[in-house]
DNA sequence: TAGTGGTCTAGACCACTGT
DNA sequence: CAGTGGTCTAGACCACTAG
């Protein structure tokens, strides 16, 4: 079980090295709070030089995963809390924890023109195309959240036509056949009491409490994706994030 | 205006030219989607090596300033919304935002036992002491939130002696005092209604909707510094974060 | 004193972009 | 084609930590 590096790979060896240290961590085998081999011992065990390493941990120490401080080594850092991005992961991870089945009733799948708030959070004409997708989430067939998300339509064309979206995950889509990868998220949340017609779609009173999230997605390039905006259940659904101060 | 280096300095020279950077960025010298000046040309510029450059660069392109694009250059991202990991300050800039003063009122101050769940977050053996700081925030003299702090007394050591939080930024003290410098924090948000005691406080109706957001922070080191609970009024305040995937 | 991570050099080759 | 960022090398010196 000698560690190893492919060369013949597309994948970069700090990747792959980024992969083997996660893996220990992932597995316990590299437990909390313990150091991990030093730089040089790992420069020599994968024969890299020692800026090759240093570039896989700077990875997981950005990511949160390990810890270094000077003259005393690098060390693994407690397993985080769920990072839930990615909702409909994070959605279904969170309710598949509490033993929950998960699914999705589609409400409505149209492409239609963006109003000058959609095309403003996507960047993109008024007017322009936008997919809408508006979705009532399930656990254990009990809806717990309503999703309107729209899509730039140029960056995703025809994607109605082929995907079934109650049964498929959007996110897995746009990456596998658009290869359009989430990167990161502006996010703002509020608190609000259901209306009426919210009450009826999540089988709630009106007054109830909400979860009241608004989501921009970008791409690797800065480029809007998505923009999402959903409401939850208060009693049924935490939110969860890891924040960073840099 | 030529861009130079200060040798003379324990600032390393891959944190100046960030700083050279980001002061263009916010200046609006370096406009949102425009290119930067390339690497090589930086790297000349400053007469550092190009290795020197890309890890300034880097930094700026992982808190979401710059972009890449091999073959074609660096670019300016469009300005982030406001990432308030800092609470205290993030309160403060939202209601400034909004052309309203803030204030805090001091409900108590105190060294108590750690509860079990207190301890747990801290990681801490239970019953150690922690300083617990539970304030109303208000803004326009109006009550907004209510915040419970809970600090390992073991970092900062005699801190309520010396300070008045109705009038002074608890991390501004945690940073300039102890040294402890927040880096990252987990967080869950929910949304419920207000009980009457939190009604009272808040000076609003029982059944009012609330954002219930727990937070535990943590210093570069990975060792727990704080752990927060607070309720915020769902009609007034939004909650924004920027969240990443890796 | 020996070992650690932090910073930095002065190159190199690659794949990719636009002209 | 010339220019870009991405990856990588084989060293170097530094401040810091621990025995």
């Amino acid at each position: 079980m000698k560690p190893s590096l492919d060369p013949d790979t597309s994948i970069p060896y700090y990747e792959q090295i980024r992969a083997y240290l996660l893996a220990k961590i992932e597995s316990g085998e590299f437990r909390p709070h313990t150091r991990t081999p030093s730089e040089r011992v790992l420069s020599e065990q994968f024969g890299v030089s020692r800026m090759t390493v240093k570039h896989a941990i700077k990875e997981l120490v950005s990511s949160g995963r390990l810890y270094t401080r000077v003259g005393k080594g690098t060390f693994v850092s407690d397993p985080p809390i769920t990072q839930n991005l990615n909702m409909l992961t994070g959605f279904s991870e969170d309710m598949e924890a509490l033993g929950k089945s998960t699914s999705s009733r589609v409400l409505t799948a149209a492409v239609i023109a963006a109003t000058a708030k959609i095309a403003r959070e996507l960047r993109i004409p008024q007017e322009a195309h936008v997919v809408l997708l508006r979705r009532i989430r399930l656990a254990d067939n009990e809806p717990v959240a309503l999703e309107n998300s729209y899509l730039n339509h140029t960056l995703c064309p025809g994607i109605l036509d082929t995907h079934d979206f109650s049964m498929e995950s959007l996110y897995a889509v746009l990456k596998n056949e658009y290869q359009l990868i989430l990167s990161y998220g502006e996010q703002s949340i509020q608190a609000r009491l259901a209306t009426k017609s919210e009450a009826d779609l999540l089988s709630i009173q009106k007054g109830f409490p909400l979860l009241d999230i608004m989501r921009t997605t970008f791409s690797d390039e800065a480029q809007p994706i998505e923009y999402v905006e959903s409401i939850y259940r208060g009693d049924l659904y935490v939110f969860r994030a890891r924040l960073t101060s840099v």
